[in-house]
DNA sequence: ATGGACCCTGCAAAGGTTTGCAGTGAAGTA
DNA sequence: TACTTCACTGCAAACCTTTGCAGGGTCCAT
């Protein structure tokens, strides 16, 4: 049933060699042989064996994705633009869930490294140094994490984090909680970091609670931690764990804004759709899921064939792209942030409870500023 | 750099045929030698080159899965379901987005159709003749579409509008309206047919609004329609448009569901998180994701070599599983149904407005019914 | 001692494609 | 006419693995 290049060959009269070149260096061969070539592939149905061309060339055509967690609307949007991005190059994706778990990650990238060019990364949860080592084996594109010598594509959730504090402060809030994710997340790290230089700087008090798991559950979970400790602003880890948190608040009677201030990050769909709507950082998922595709098959064209990573060459310093890209991020306001104790008297409440200027701009999701790539 | 086969049949004296049967046929070699062998792969880091397999026994251990919207959180469950799945048995999944577009779901077909051993396609957009017709590149397992001749995992979505439709005549409403999502799906016309009856034997009237974008922007944008139809109650494609209309009435001032009653399908996570929660027919997406990755592993071990479809052996009728599974759905009410202008006076709003029966069994998806199987 | 059974291993073909090299014929040049 | 150039095509090796077949032992029974 499978009809292959030699079908085709037989049909038209020719050597399956110029069937081949029919398709693979078209400018080899004769117009006049392509056309009839091209006619009787068409008529038999004929679509190349991407394994045996894997097998020789030593490219598959496809590209891995490993994620962390598809459930999380975060990540959606990225898929879809790394899809979409690859397809126009040529190449498949493979997306794979790893359920949060490390291990699986690891086993993913090892199941995935014959069948495919390259791996995406996004949000890993295993050690750096298991990436690096990783990274010999398949050319490796991090999101969310900044792995030294290998290309990533992060998003400056540190700044963003630093913009949702002012936003705090400005509104009169000194006391402010940071509800912190997985504990394996650079993004935690990060936005903990900027946090509580931010937080210090605006003369404010930063609880961290956490790690917690990044859904709306773990949100939930803390409610009555935040209740108990007295903050009147939260900046959860992401969107899901500020609706959970939200959620569990108000189960317990706390209302928000009026009583806590909830930021989120990300700004999934989702954000828009609850009551309160959610103030958030938003994040340029898309532009990131581009980039990151980008910068991988960039990496690939360089080393065509085999004899990818050291050991092939000098022992170390073998050349690759390991250009790191920093996207920005941007504080959307909503509702969910409204004046703390510490409220200036004048023009009270005055940026909550507004309209949502991102509304009209469609998705409102901010472009990517790839230009500031950031060499390493 | 990369490591093959030789390099270990080199390293532990052996030939090549012994080190493949220590790993595709361990009980045919020598312990000893085994253990010798295994020693060496480890030690060199050997995997085996999927591709070079494929192309001799013909399976790639790859199953294509081919969704309408990543987005659409309905189908993350599923995604994983499948996968996890796969997994269990040693196959990989390959996930795609066509973006609710026929011709990019036919493309695909035929691009995975070489590197991937079964498709499973979920909620297609394209003709059931062009799907039988696709059949015969490569096997396939048809979610949320009934096409005769192909084995099928449907939900019962029928029982599940008749359901709703009759939790809406019991709340005392009469004028009900239809929400339909995209023309080309067979769920759409199953639940339209299904609310047409169950309206009518109640002795309602049904106004059927659509096709619509089976999206938030979808639902909200037919807000303006649905009040001046002067419909009290109104069921949607799904949870997404639900919740989109129910945000659209309320930028019109019409509460939910005080003025009007709405009930979704699917059950997404993010229908517990919306004020008011969503009534709606839940689908059990995980169960359909298993069951779907069964049927096609079960019908790819049938024709284990090439020689698949007809075409091969007689002309019609080649031995193939064409089984049909019908899920059962069930419907979870929750706070955005309420009585209608027909409410019996005794014991108001009884049914809704009550705390969420599903919420403390957890995610609330109720098991698949997998014994109900439909011969075909 | 002979034969058979059995376990393990090696041999070689096969799978579909790409690609360097060589060969063919025609056209152009001297 | 003889030689070069050029465009096109065929040949065959190579990619890595699986697998039917056969050969080499060892052991046991006759």
């Amino acid at each position: 049933m499978p009809v292959t290049i030699r079908d085709v060959a037989r049909a038209s009269g020719v050597h399956i060699s110029t069937v081949s070149r029919t398709f693979s260096a078209p400018h080899l061969v004769n117009p006049e042989t392509r056309v009839r070539v091209l006619a009787c592939a068409e008529d038999l149905g004929y679509r190349p064996n991407r394994a045996a061309r894997a097998l020789i060339t030593g490219r598959t055509h496809n590209i891995g994705l490993i994620i962390a967690d598809i459930a999380n609307p975060f990540f959606p949007p990225l898929i879809k633009a790394a899809e979409s991005q690859a397809r126009h190059r040529d190449y498949h994706v493979f997306v794979a869930d790893t359920n949060e778990d490390p291990t699986a990650e690891e086993e993913l990238v090892h199941a995935l490294a014959k069948q495919v060019d390259g791996v995406l990364l996004c949000s890993p949860r295993m050690s750096n140094s298991l990436i690096e080592q990783l990274s010999r084996e398949v050319p490796l594109v991090v999101v969310n994490r900044q792995v030294t010598g290998l290309p990533c594509v992060l998003m400056d959730v540190g700044q963003g984090a630093r913009a949702a504090v002012e936003h705090l402060i400005g509104l009169g809030h000194r006391d402010i909680a940071l509800l912190g994710g997985p504990r394996s997340s650079w993004t935690n790290r990060e936005m903990r970091r900027a946090a509580t230089t931010a937080v210090r700087t605006g003369g404010g008090e930063l609880t961290v609670l956490g790690p917690n798991a990044p859904t709306e559950t773990g949100g939930s979970a803390v409610a009555e931690q935040v209740r108990r400790s007295g903050v009147t602003a939260v900046l959860a880890y992401n969107d899901l764990m500020a609706i959970g948190l939200i959620e569990g608040l108000d189960a317990l009677g706390v209302r928000v804004p009026q009583q806590v201030s909830v930021v989120g990050v990300d700004d999934i769909a989702l954000s828009r759709l609850t009551r309160p709507k959610l103030t958030t950082v938003a994040t340029p998922t898309g532009a990131a899921g581009r980039t990151a595709v980008d910068m991988l098959l960039q990496q690939d064209i360089e080393s065509p064939r085999g004899a990818r990573g050291p050991g092939a060459g000098t022992a170390v310093g073998v050349r690759r792209t390991t250009a790191q890209v920093m996207l920005q991020t941007d504080l959307v306001i909503r509702d969910s942030t409204g004046p703390g104790p510490h409220a200036r008297p004048a023009r009270p409440r005055a940026a909550s409870h507004g309209p949502d200027p991102h509304c009209p701009a469609g998705p409102g999701i901010p472009t990517a500023a790839s230009g500031d790539a950031v060499a390493s």
